[in-house]
This record gives C-alpha cells, structure tokens and sequence, in this order.
DNA sequence: CACCGCCTTGACCCAACGGTCAAGCGGATG
DNA sequence: CATCCGCTTGACCGTTGGGTCAAGGCGGTG
C-alpha cells in the first residue's frame, strides 16, 4: 500500500522521440479497442497484439490499465473543450454561446464516435466499479465543464433571457441531453444526418432553456 | 457451448414459499449492492454474505450472476412503467401526457434512488461488455418504452402542440433528460427537493417539445 | 571499446472470482 | 418408518488477466 502516488509526475520517465511514438501506438490501439469491445473487455493482450508490442510494455509507459484510460479520457476532453471553445462566438449572447457549445459537441461526437464513447465510458467506469483511482481525476474534468454552463446560465438569466431557477439545474440539462443524443447515435437508433441532428439538439436546449417565445 | 438455453424459463424450479421468500432475500441484497458498488464491483460472495446464506445458494435460483441482475432490471423497470401509467391522465393532451410521465419518472426515481441506479447501470453494463447476453433482453425492454414516447409525439404533432422534426430525435431528448437528472442526483450534485425536481424536468420538457410559447 | 540508460521481450506469478459439486438437512407424503 | 424433494452448505476448481521481472538489444557518449 506503499506505492509512491504520484501527485502529478512522480514517476514520470524520460521519454526519447522514439518513446513518445511508441506510447502514442499504444494510445491509439487502446481507444480503438476500448470504444468498440469497451474498457472491461479490452485485455492489456489485446492492446499489445493491436500495437504489435509485447505485453510488457504496457507497463513502461503506464503504470495501470486504469492510468491508461484516464490519460486517453483526459486527451479526448480537451479536444472537445477546444472544439467547443472554438465554436463559441465570444461576442454573442450567453443562450446563442451555450447554443453553439452544444452543437459543436454533438459535431465532434459524431466525427469521433468511437473516441467519444470514452467519456460516455468514463461516466459509467466511476459507476460500475466504486473505486476512485480514475474518477478523482476525471470528474474533476467534468465538473469544470458543467461550471461553465452554469456560468452562461446565470448570465442568461441577469439578461432575462433565461427564466430563474437554480442554473445548476438548467446546466444539468444541457450536458445531459448532449451525451443522451451521443449515446442515442452510438446505439444505432439514429440515422440523421450530423448537422442536421447537431442543429435540432441546439434547438432543443434553447428551447429548453427559455423557449424563443420571444418570438411573440 | 451446448449449454441448455431457456427460451423463457426452460430450467424453471418449482420454488416453495419459502423458496421464494429467500430468492427475493437475494434479490434485494444484490440490488442494495449493485447500486451502492455497482455490478462488476459486487461479488456473488458478497451478495450471499449480505443475505447471510453460502455462496452455492445463489446458483440454486439463478442459472448465472448476469441474469441476477436481469432480473433485477425487469423487476425495477415493470415498476418505474406502473408509476408512469398511473401518473398520465388519459384523457389529456398529449403533452401533458409527456410532462406527468416525466415527473412521475423523476419522482420514482428518486425515491428509489438505490434502485432506479440499475436502469443506468444495464446502460453502463451494454456499454462495457460487448456481449449481449443481457442486453438483449433488457434493450427490448427501453425500445418497448421509447416507442411509447415516440407514439404520444407523433399525436402531440398531428394537433399541432409540437413542432414537425423526426419524432425519435425528441423522444431521445425526454428520456435522455430524465436519466441526466437521475444520475446528478445520485452524484450528490443536486440538492434540490423532489417536487421542485420534478417540476422543472417537466417543464424543462414541455418547452423543449414545444416551446409552450403557444401562450401568445 | 566500455559504459549507460532507454527500450523491448515473453515467460511467469498470483490473486480474484464465477461457477460446480457431493453431501447433508428437514419437512411432507404414503 | 422410508422415500422424496426442495433447500443449504462450503470446500473446491479452472480460468482469466493485470501486473512483475530478469535478461538482452541498441544507440549514443566518454
């Protein structure tokens, strides 16, 4: 139980450009197989065959299995938050910015359906397996995120184009409803085309979120 | 490989009453723990521990630990659709119909907090394990209930109370959003009242289908 | 050349856990 | 009393799979 923890890098390793390369082969082969077996049935075996590696080493560049996931988790987040940070017209209204936000997200989820099922995973990782190794570190992630849409609510709702109500409760419903359709197209039970299911979830929140009765 | 299937209950045991009083024993100890731990964090020990019974007992009244839990879901899930047939008025719209289903959904699911866990956990467990075994079984299950949404919103369209669009992409929204709730309640991210719950997922659906801006 | 440190291997270890089984118990029935 | 059958036990089994390790290659540096 005496393992030193490492708070950030303990037992970080120098990496040559040859390393770096390698450990990135094993990234990928690990999400490919993650995203479509899942993580419980993705056997270290399988990510090395994939990568053409032998098992050992897995555990050069990763400690765990479970840091393995949580480093692929960590990379996708950040390229969703940059996705949606770049779909975010600054000057807009909160409402159009959330609008915007959640558009990109089923975007990218859409292009990276196999990668995206990782977060959808994660959720369910936490869940199944009551550990907190990964999920420490990981919801920490979301719950930025969601703070973020809390923030645009309630500046929404000081422009009254939000009616009150605790924005945690609105910001609830915005990240939910992207990750329900995301689940929804994994599943196959959706066919519609990307923009056009990207432009009715954006309308589905704003709705959501004050009704445009503004429209009157 | 030649294990005999049950096409619905081919390796049925006649059960005495007392018989059935301890397979519902097992049951509730494996709901209280797949919900608290999760499912591939619960071990049939622990299961038979908590009920105080050897570990052989639980193969006497289940053929494997994954129908356990599928019958556990069955259970859980007949339950929430009783409490949303009781909750809808069938002589209202169809939206209205929506709304008191949804809140009666939240409301069920927060009384059974522990339980309610499970349908989630089915999604998770889909997720994690390719294999269908279960899911299959349990899918047809949500289908059953989709449909049912799918149904009301098509009515809702035909008088005009909804917008035209694909009427699966909004049943995805309504029961996307009652699991969204569901799990941040469960994460402690919410501490809102039940009934002020409630009330805001239902609304939160009835704009979203509709914009209830018809109160021009 | 000698040394060093990154990288790679694959055989091996071992604990966990789902599932099995032979044996026994106790109430009901004839 | 004998038999049957539903029920219960707990030791046992076999596999699976994450993680370890000793050994060796390979390229760069002194």
């Amino acid at each position: 139980m005496c393992v030193q923890q490492s708070t950030d890098g303990a037992d970080r390793r120098t990496h040559t450009e040859q390393g770096i390369e390698r450990k990135q082969q094993l990234l990928d082969a690990a999400a490919t197989l993650f995203s479509s077996k899942g993580y419980a049935n993705t056997r270290i075996a399988d990510i090395c065959a994939a990568a053409g590696v032998a098992k050992g080493l897995v555990y050069w560049y990763f400690p765990t299995k479970e840091e393995l996931f949580a480093e692929l988790v960590r990379s996708m987040r950040l390229q969703l938050r940059r996705a949606q940070a770049a779909a975010m017209d600054p000057t807009a209204d909160p409402v159009t910015r959330i609008r915007q936000g959640t558009e990109a997200s089923v975007v990218f989820m859409a292009e990276h359906r196999a990668y995206f099922a990782l977060l959808d995973v994660e959720r369910s990782h936490d869940e199944l397996d009551g550990r907190s190794n990964v999920s420490g570190v990981l919801r920490e992630g979301s719950d930025v995120y969601a703070r973020d849409v809390v923030r645009l609510v309630r500046e929404a709702q000081e422009q009254g184009l939000v009616p009150d109500g605790d924005p945690r409760l609105y910001a609830v419903g915005v990240l939910g409803v992207v990750s329900s359709f995301s689940h929804a197209l994994r599943n196959g039970s959706l066919d519609t085309a990307v923009d056009e299911l990207a432009a009715f979830v954006g309308g589905w929140v704003v709705r959501a979120l004050g009704g445009d009765a503004g429209a009157c």
